[in-house]
DNA sequence: AAATGGTTAAACTAAATGATTAAACCATCT
DNA sequence: AGATGGTTTAATCATTTAGTTTAACCATTT
């Protein structure tokens, strides 16, 4: 009974997960969602009551694991530009893994950016904490004097916007060629932290 | 006549521009923009028969204005670096005066990936021209020896990403305060060159 | 002022879609 | 075998929505 219900629960949550991810929240039809899962629509609603909290679990899901978490690594004993490296690579590694997530959880929080705050607080995340972990280096002269925000806005920046922003950039940088990018997004897990240690040292 | 042909479809195009911008092409509704301009819904396929060509006009506008035309720029007979500053001043003033620009582009984008190789063309972009440029100055000992392709994609994505993710960024950067956003996004016009020039000098 | 031709609106249509209902199905227990 | 209770489906509902039709409107021309 129960491996049952797990079964179609999670057949259901992976449907959900491939056309939310592609269509988005208004796109999305729970016919295409039933369809994928190989059940009929109606299971949806038994299992998942509405098209809305469908979504939610999919999002929330989403959402947490587009924004890293980041306190482990802040607190390791290396060097601030080697935690930079273990992020950029860890971080890129994981959109290589689930390309489309950028562009989903972009999409969604712009279309509803309300409820962004209280997901934050779900989460766990207390974004304060990086920044004082960034300013932290700058008054201690490891790197030079930029404001902290800047710095994490770059970071994040230049690891997120190739998988966003793919389409376009796919036919600006490598001629439309999918394996070209590919690489190029491989060469950028060294690119993007060279780029950034580059830019903050003294 | 043609002045009120010209007013209408105007006021169509303003009010299809509003509401496609928030919602997206799935999430807008053809009564929303016939109350957004005040007008009657049947005018609105009076003046563009469906809602996929009165979307393809706001798109193509849109689609135009995001990508920026850097070749007058790119021959301009001055430094390397003060290209970088004079575009990146332009083009981050531009999305300040279009804040929804990147968000409705890169939606619109990854919904339909695969008429954009088309688009390039009608706007008579050729992308090539742009990584041969960098390339040129790499060549001249400029800059240090980076892949233009690499350059490229930085600086795009340093101006455009604050944008794209305003909703996330203005919590985890200014406290989901707006007043504090815009003057962080005020600030980057300098830094983000700043931050370029000093990754790629030698 | 009557006719003409473009413009606007009200009413309507057909299809799609999220959601519900009621019945069928199926494994487990007695 | 029959009852029980959760699972799945087919059929249906109510609403929304893009698009159409028909008539009213209005400025210009004759």
């Amino acid at each position: 009974m129960i491996s049952q219900e797990t079964d179609t629960e999670q057949l259901i949550l992976e449907a959900a997960k491939k056309v939310f991810f592609k269509k988005g929240y208004d796109g999305a039809r729970m016919q295409e969602i039933a369809n994928e899962a190989g059940i009929n629509k109606a299971l949806l609603h038994y299992y998942f009551r509405s098209k809305d909290k469908l979504f939610e679990a999919i999002f929330f899901n989403a959402f947490q694991q587009f924004i890293p978490s980041v306190v482990e690594n802040l607190n390791a004993d290396i060097s601030f530009e080697r935690k930079i490296e273990i992020f950029v690579e860890n971080y890129i590694n994981m959109l290589i893994n689930f390309p489309q997530l950028p562009s989903f959880v972009l999409t969604e929080v712009n279309r509803n950016p309300e409820r962004i705050a209280e997901m934050f607080g779900k989460i766990g995340i207390i974004p304060s904490v990086i920044l004082q972990g960034i300013q932290k280096e700058v008054d201690k002269g490891n790197i030079s004097a930029v404001e902290p925000k800047q710095i994490l806005a770059n970071i994040v920046a230049l690891c997120v916007f190739p998988f966003a922003a793919r389409p376009l950039l796919q036919i600006v940088l490598t001629e439309n060629d999918t394996a070209k990018y590919n690489v190029f997004l491989e060469e950028r897990k060294k690119e993007v932290s060279r780029f950034i240690i580059n830019s903050i040292k003294i």
